[in-house]
DNA sequence: GTGATTGTTATATAAACAATATAACAAATA
DNA sequence: TATTTGTTATATTGTTTATATAACAATCAC
């Protein structure tokens, strides 16, 4: 598996769990109808408690990007599935807000704000236009 | 004060405080030079404790954003103090990251992503070519 | 100079959160 | 049928968040 723990990191063990499995799908390493590792063999991968994962998988059903079937395992929605919510749409915005202000009062403009996001998408080997 | 805090929010008091303080200063109704109110004060007005508040001075000092003068107050840096070095704007992209990491796999395009942006920055009454 | 205010430091407590450890259950799968 | 699966439950440990008091020394207003 391509997720690496941090121990130290002040990011919880189960929220870099979500934000890694979420890079692997925008990477293309994952896709749409893809099952996800029992959390009892992630676990063992990780290192880490079978709780731990399941927090995860469950957060990730949350924001609506996986489909937990019980006692059978975690499937990856399709795009279509997960057709983008004006509430999903509010929350991205939601979680944008804080980061694009301390940018803003550190004295960053808006071009490097964009020129940041832009870099996120183009790091993750996804072809942007004028990048 | 213009700051509101919700107690049943998952984001701690301390941060609310934080990203409030950031936003008076994005906002622009509070400047370079000025004096933030002495944590005692704000914690009585906010009726949360005055370590609570302490905190998030002793973050925002972190983030370079204000200067604590022990003993006397707290001041908020001019820009020009408070240049963004690249651990800073590092950093910021620490943040943006996984924010538009969710965005992305959610199904946002870029367009939208980059739009929400700049809603931030006019939300916040600052005039940005293009809006 | 006196007294009030300030950030600092220390201690203590309570609640919530994060993480682990075991264990048992019932449905799904091979 | 036996294994694997997510689910649920209980318990423990450590960290974080938040509050409550208190005392200290530097600063500030009068």
């Amino acid at each position: 598996m391509f997720i690496q723990i941090e121990p130290q990191s002040d990011v919880p063990i189960y929220e870099q769990v979500t934000r890694q499995i979420m890079e692997g799908i925008a990477r293309g390493e994952m896709k749409p109808g893809d099952t996800l590792p029992s959390v009892r063999n992630l676990a063992a991968d990780l290192g880490v408690n079978m709780h731990t994962v399941n927090k995860s998988y469950h957060e990730l059903e949350e924001k609506g990007i996986i489909t937990i079937r019980a006692k059978s395992g975690a499937i990856i929605r399709s795009t279509e599935e997960r057709s983008l919510t004006p509430e999903q749409l509010q929350q991205i915005e939601k979680n944008l807000k804080p980061v694009v202000v301390e940018g803003m009062v550190l004295g960053a403009t808006v071009e490097q704000i964009e020129h940041m996001m832009k870099k996120v998408f183009s790091d993750l080997q996804i072809p942007v236009e004028g990048v």
